[in-house]
DNA sequence: CTGCTAATGATAATGCATTATCATTAAAGA
DNA sequence: TCTTTAATGATAATGCATTATCATTAGCAG
């Protein structure tokens, strides 16, 4: 389950994650690590994803209704952006933060996440060239 | 697809979903809805709850790596509470807004999902209970 | 009350992401 | 370089929520 040994394979996953700067989707990761190492396989990246992982060098981001996303693990609390048009998750490093007082009585927050959704920046270049 | 005929199965769903104020999984509404017509078939609440969407009757909610919930629709912005131990979402009507500001230049923020997590109050009475 | 047919109940089928299998390949220590 | 065995590639199997199927039941218009 850990991972011993450095393979192309592997490296060519965790240069992905690392270059990327936004979370992957695990078929994202293969198309990006294909142009690595070509014979690259999707169970080899799941596999892999995995051990990432159990070894805290990624963290999963899900977002409703979707596949797992990875991100290199960064310790600094954030959350996400998603762009409608291209689908593309961000990270954002914003936090309103202070909703246990809009609770009622009784009710404790332990913990939150806020997802939001728009238009990227690419994506909205990309309208105004079009018109 | 529309729902032409008032069965006692379709009153009995839309019953549970009204009462229950609380989003339900498909499995819940089962559980609550056989209380009240005993046969009720697991399929006919997926069938129900479907069209009950259509209708704009009901809608769903959505938590990162959860099946879906549904809420009767009630048209005032809201998020949702889970909590932790039961695992059963309420609706919270906070909203701390004003996001787009935090966004880097260019991109437009169009909407947003708020989620908290921790502790409701019927286990927190639970607990003390057993102390 | 009757007839028509939408809806139901039971369960098989589907879709799809993820995992297991297994023969083959290639890290990496000696 | 040789050996050991972890890791890979290809693909079959799995798990599981949801949907389709079809014979039967029951709204409801007339």
């Amino acid at each position: 389950m850990t991972i011993e040994r450095k393979t192309r394979q592997y490296e060519a996953i965790r240069t992905v994650l690392t270059e990327a700067k936004r979370p992957l989707l695990a078929q994202e990761v293969l198309s990006l690590a294909s142009a690595i190492v070509p014979t690259m396989s999707l169970a080899t990246v799941y596999r892999n994803l995995k051990g990432l992982q159990a070894n805290n060098i990624i963290t999963s981001v899900i977002l409703p209704g979707q596949n797992p996303r990875y991100e290199i693990k960064n310790h600094i609390h954030h959350h996400h952006f998603q762009c409608r048009y291209c689908e593309q998750v961000f990270e954002v490093n914003l936090c309103p933060g202070g909703f246990e007082k809009f609770m009622p009585e009784g009710f404790t927050v332990e913990d939150h996440e806020l997802i939001l959704y728009g238009e990227c920046k690419e994506c909205s270049a990309q309208k105004s060239k079009e018109s």
